[in-house]
DNA sequence: AATTGTGAACCTCTTCACAGCT
DNA sequence: AGCTGTGAAGAGGTTCACAATT
């Protein structure tokens, strides 16, 4: 298949979001006018996305809401749940335990690993805490397919290593590191503090 | 000045991130060619990006690592440091009030905010809770520049728009969900369920 | 000899604009 | 009449390749 654009991708997902909450809203039929507006981009950035998917609009109407969302939903991977692991239970770590969001979505969180022995064999949430040298164990015992990385930068690049040997091919990572793969594995990055360096820039530009 | 596209301020901040660990392991000198291969990239985007603000390096040299740290802070607006308004005390806002690595880049948190009345009036951290009915005279009174918005899809907007009342021009927004602004507002979102969507398509697209 | 800084070439993504369908 | 789907044009970002410099 074509290289679909990150881009795309990631507003495939936006568009998801909106037509979730105009179906819950009663809204039966939405034209790509509606869906750009709510998402502050052109009504054809909307088009060409879904036109690289296949053809979901009636001419003249617009598209199903929930046809479309399903489409979405079919194109995303979201028809099934996910079994996500946590590597790293701090902060940043248990916050995401307690996130309602991904749980909406179809990300459960099944697995905890932790390097630190005091919290190693201890529960969260009703979750057992591995030490991370028992990662391949786990990973295939509870069938885990995505991994978040929420370890200090200087230990990311080693549990990566360690789960991508044992079979895991995608990675959310919250360390503030380039961290290096294989061409078949996959890393998308949440980089807070990056985010915030590009608003200090761009207060101190237009001071 | 010229308009430096977003892609390019996020690297420099890698850059930013990459100098300070080689700082620390006592290398004095570094070639565009290192710092890209530290972060998958390739040296002319490393050079070019450097272009756009100055010329840092020595020919046949390359970059003095102190220096060029020291020029990339000054262009990121790193030299002082900034109040953090956080909006939405719940899961992730409180992970982000430990969250050390926005305290070492100069963000700090000096004011919380939030809508529920069992929260407001409490402290966390030593930081006392405000209703957000209260945002601009605390805003003005810490002297806050940037916003973090934690609060749940349906109030983020709302948020939004108090503190840009109160002359609040740079966000940070974990909603999920799109922010509308004047043009002379920054948003920057953290969407982490978009990222898992993208691994999730990654994923279905590669069985 | 090594490495930067940069115009030009290239590639990718976005927007335009309109034919085609409902 | 209204809105989609899409080829073509346009804009923007990345890589090439080499002259300039240390």
């Amino acid at each position: 298949m074509k290289k679909i654009s990150d881009s795309t991708i990631s507003r495939l997902s936006t568009y998801y979001r909106t037509l979730n909450r105009l179906i819950d809203q009663g809204v039966k039929t939405v034209s790509s006018d509606t869906i750009a507006e709510i998402n502050d981009i052109t009504s054809a950035q909307v088009r060409k996305d879904l036109s690289f998917f296949g053809a979901f609009g009636k001419r003249g109407l617009g598209y199903n809401t929930e046809a479309l969302k399903e489409e979405i939903s079919r194109i995303l991977g979201l028809k099934k749940t996910w079994n996500v692991a946590l590597a790293g239970v701090g902060n940043i770590g248990k916050a995401l335990i307690d996130y309602e969001e991904f749980r909406k979505q179809g990300f459960i969180i099944t697995a905890l690993f932790d390097r630190d022995e005091k919290k190693v064999g201890k529960e969260i949430k009703g979750l057992k805490i591995h030490h991370i040298e028992n990662v391949c164990q786990i990973t295939r015992e509870k069938n885990i397919e995505i991994a978040i990385i929420a370890v200090p930068a200087k230990n990311a690049q080693d549990v990566v290593d360690q789960f991508i040997t044992c079979g895991v091919r995608a990675f959310l990572n919250f360390a503030p590191i380039t961290i290096k793969v294989p061409p078949n594995v996959q890393v998308k990055n949440e980089n807070m503090s990056i985010e915030l360096e590009a608003l200090s820039y761009y207060l101190t530009q237009n001071k």
